[in-house]
DNA sequence: CCGGTCGCTTGACCAATATCAACGACGCGC
DNA sequence: GCGCGTCGTTGATATTGGTCAAGCGACCGG
């Protein structure tokens, strides 16, 4: 659970499908072989960590491709899965550009091939690049809206919403349709890790799913869900559920 | 429930307890005249909207004194109170610089002024001094945290201890301690919005109340609270609770 | 003074969810 | 193949919290 991963060797940011997404579009070209030859780039297996809670913060981090999840972990030992994170997604910037320590732990859920950038490169991108910083802000605000989004969501929507609400958002990073079976996908996490997800147990989620099946609303065969109509769904999530 | 707030005489920038702290203190003397020159001042009763979630967002607020809850519909009709807002604290500049609509409604849950700053001056001070930037991302950065730190708590703690870490943040605000009585709280809000901002209903609120007297941690008389010991509700907040 | 509304509380009841325990399936190392 | 741990599931049961209904006191306008 706790290694620094392998290093593997460093990929171009010119030949990076992100390159142009985010905070990247606004360096130049030089700037982005200046990023290439001063990243370090890491993968990592399921399971292991990439920064822990806690933490002090001297860098941050951009997912290339795989899936990371933020955990934290409460005093009283309950662990939360705050969000999963995405390829084009950046790590910890949050604690490095406010100097704090990581709130969360970062753990790859999939094989995770990340681009690490130290602080003092950052820095001086941001001072050689003004726009650099309006883009930060930007994704800093557009995170805020998802995590405030999530909030409401959990204060007043009970598990099954939540369930549906999690499980249509992962269908739109990992679904597909498919002419015959219909709207598929392949449940990139493990039971546990959905449950502390939407804060709760493993046992619920069983059940849950369970329900859902008896009304036919979507199909389970392990980690593959087959959704019924989605667009029945939908309703359900934006009405009472 | 929605007005426009009555127009006040204009405050000023130099003058105001808050123009040293958070973005104000790059501010030049001249830029805070602008400000000044520019701003229009408004108070709000309570009960009354300062904006409406889904409206357009053309301008931000600062809360020069009161009290603001930042209110969120549900489509299903169920009201979450988001975040409880201060004297300092800006409303709605995360929709102004992320050029999209009031995600929540703004009410004012005290007699509240507010100091109101068009687009346009925001975009010339912007543009004039590039380190108010910086402090806008600042500011969002940690309200990000405290909404983050919310969820969490919101996933995996139970009504009592939600009610409690509420509490808490209201006496840090509001508290104030007594030789004889102790540690005080005059509640600033109605029990629906106690219930709205932890995410139940009023019942649960009294219930819930009922039981902490019992146990003798804290004695409730209409509004006001006097906690026995807030080192052991501390403590009780951070282990299980 | 009266009727009405609102905020808060309480009771009774029910639904949702947590918790504890057990079990089968699977993969892994030996 | 065997032992072992993990994952997912299910059952039984306890607890929490939601919902409906009623009551009570304060405040307000007529």
């Amino acid at each position: 659970m706790t290694r620094a991963g392998r290093p593997i060797p460093t990929l171009s940011c010119k030949q990076c499908p992100i390159h142009l997404e985010g905070e990247w579009c606004v360096l130049s070209d030089d700037e982005l072989e200046t990023v290439t030859a001063a990243k370090r780039d890491r993968l990592f297996e399921p399971g292991e960590v990439i920064f822990h809670q806690g933490d002090a913060c001297d860098g941050m981090y951009w997912i290339r491709d795989g899936l990371v999840g933020e955990r934290r972990l409460d005093p009283d030992g309950e662990m939360a899965l705050v969000r999963l994170s995405h390829t084009g997604k950046a790590l910890g910037y949050q604690e490095l550009l406010a100097r704090k320590p990581y709130r969360n732990s970062a753990e790859a859920l999939k094989p995770t091939r990340v681009c690490y950038l130290s602080r003092a490169v950052i820095r001086d991108l941001l001072d050689g690049n003004s726009r650099l910083g309006d883009l930060f802000l930007l994704r800093s605000l557009r995170d805020m809206e998802m995590t405030e989004d999530d909030y409401v969501t959990a204060l007043n929507r009970g598990i099954r919403s939540r369930l549906l609400h999690a499980l249509l958002t992962l269908y739109k990073h990992y679904g597909h349709f498919e002419i015959d079976k219909g709207h598929v996908l392949e449940i990139p996490i493990a039971r546990k890790d959905l449950a502390a997800l939407i804060g709760t147990g493993p046992e619920t989620i069983s059940r849950t799913i369970r329900k859902l099946e008896k009304e036919r609303i979507a199909r389970f065969e392990g980690r593959q869900v087959v959704f019924s109509c989605i667009d029945t769904i939908q309703a359900e999530i934006r009405s009472t559920g």
